[in-house]
DNA sequence: CCCGAGCCTGACAACGTTGTCCAGGCTCTA
DNA sequence: TAGAGCCTGGACAACGTTGTCAGGCTCGGG
């Protein structure tokens, strides 16, 4: 900038000037500067200009996993919004580990981002309690914040867990088998909660073998799914807990003889192109991530104060594996 | 910081030392300064550090959209490789719109992002020199840049998209259909020499109404599909340019009455699981991602001097779809 | 002709950090 | 005991920008 000015036979501050549109400068003089620009292929430092105004124009968003089909837009959206109020998206993954989630938010808030959208994987987030305090708008999503008061955007998992199980139960089921992940995650405990629950509406008792908590990669997905159809007390149903383990019980159900119902947590791609079409509890990533986003902003704008907790519906979508009856 | 050694009652450069663990400080001023630190939750500004520092330790990521399943393992593999230099991932959609790349590239050159991966949308990249000169270190990916000399990393689309015809020609098809997008685009345009080259090959002269370009949108791609299996001379097997592409053949297919083969460029998950399993041309995005980063982090080391053109294989996976022989 | 208002313009400090350089106190050795 | 050398700690400038403020110029009216 220096050097635009000194080319420019003009002081710094009628740079600055130019450089961000403001008035009060005549346009023989703007015509020099900008020529000035041109020629030194000047653009502004962003880090001083931050420095300056203490605002970074850019947003964090950690996530858990970016190849994760349900976190892609997701992040899409939160980034539209993002643009929509001239903010950078800077995200990053934590691979479902706290400490790593931790390192990342602290990264992030070392670089004055101004907001923050996190999908946490701790469950103790008070280490934020600082940067709160600084004045960093904070969002958590898809599973609340742990021992510290903010904002939350997520899914209705025990309603629509408790939906879907229902929906087995009311094509005639009652030994249905669940399958999901370790319950000190949030969703997954919820959806294990909807899924006991709507069991006890029906007056189910549920069989130990008919659950499997914990549970994530394929090659145990696929021992539990094998074991309860083929254990002592078999079930004629199996509801999954999320997309992944969804689609390895397809892979098992492919290979068994008699055809066991099926109704997965979140959505897969292509869902309805498979014999048969898999019926899913959806839950709508784009939606979650817009609403945060905006909160967000709205956190930034001083409109909003009080943290609140924002539960978005799911939608059940019929496709035919939820709707075999039970074959004994 | 002037407050931390303030409280702490020595001197700036002291906390400095601290802060970055710089030697030089007793054990017992440090914790000292420790202690300041903790009290008053500091935590350094980063803004103020790239700054002095004129590194920022972070990249940037120009994509055509994070929702499309093919970026979501290639922003992935990118961003590991940036954690295990120290860096955080800034990334941005262009939406295939070649303003908003340049507007998105030039907004991370203003944050001094120290590299750039860019999946390009438009095709002259020359407003990018200026910040080449000044040391941006950049890796084009998935499509080389337009009329700046710069590294490139990308599938053999050539290659890949002439064998997935051949695979059909293989099998008996020689009435063939491409669908694919608009050759503006590089990836698409090599996929169609490829489909011309694998016939020409074979001797087989090509109808213009087996080939349907810059069709994206699901409604036209389905329209193209029906015309060319419909028309006066029908195809008897297609080949899809990309995974959104051939979702929508699979669809259509579903719906005929004879069995039309399907090669489609790029693998879509549970693909397998599909009837018939689906034949694809797959690129490993998490593969071309990781070179792309490490080429970059190369860049900024100084080993690497001279821009390369890289160029991955890609892998043809049979499935079913592809292996039909044509029923005429 | 003088004065005040209004418009351009530029000098300067400040944002928070780090590199450079120097001072003061200590230890060790001859 | 004196001198050399080391270790710790601090003062200061600089990074590139923007907010503040004041100076100089022009123009119109009295």
């Amino acid at each position: 900038m220096k050097d635009v000015a000194a080319r420019a036979g003009v002081g710094l501050k009628t740079v600055s000037r130019v450089v961000n549109g403001e008035p009060g400068v005549t346009p023989e003089t703007e015509r020099r500067v900008q020529e000035a620009i041109d020629a030194l292929g000047f653009r502004r430092n962003d880090s001083a200009r931050v420095l300056r105004k203490g605002r970074t124009a850019s947003i964090g968003l950690v996530l858990e996993d970016l190849a994760d089909p349900f976190y892609g837009p997701l992040s899409r959206s939160v980034e539209e919004v993002a643009r929509a109020h001239g903010a950078l998206l800077i995200n990053g993954s934590s691979a479902e580990d706290p400490e790593r989630e931790q390192e990342l938010v602290l990264a992030l808030c070392a670089r004055r981002v101004d907001g923050l959208v996190v999908i946490p994987a701790g469950d103790d987030h008070r280490y934020l309690e600082p940067e709160l305090k600084a004045g960093v708008a904070t969002v958590f999503v898809d599973r609340p914040a742990g021992h510290i008061d903010a904002d939350v955007v997520l899914s209705d998992n025990y309603g629509g867990a408790r939906g879907g199980v229902a929906h087995l139960i009311a094509h005639g089921h009652r030994r249905i088998g669940f399958i999901g992940d370790m319950p000190r995650i949030h969703t997954a405990a919820e959806r294990l909660r909807g899924y006991r629950a709507a069991m006890e509406d029906a007056g189910i008792p549920v069989a130990g073998s008919w659950m499997s908590l914990g549970v994530t990669d394929p090659e145990r997905v696929r021992r539990a799914a094998e074991d309860m159809l083929t254990g002592p007390d078999p079930v004629t149903a199996i509801f999954a807990g999320n997309n992944r383990v969804t689609v390895t019980v397809i892979r098992v159900l492919a290979e068994q003889a008699r055809r066991v119902a099926l109704v997965g947590f979140d959505d897969i791609e292509l869902a309805d192109l498979l014999q048969p079409g898999v019926t899913v509890v959806a839950q709508d990533a784009a939606d979650i991530g817009r609403t945060a986003a905006e909160r967000l902003f709205r956190q930034l704008d001083g409109t909003l104060v009080n943290p609140e907790r924002i539960e978005l519906p799911t939608r059940l979508i019929t496709r035919g594996s939820g709707e075999f009856p039970p074959a004994d």
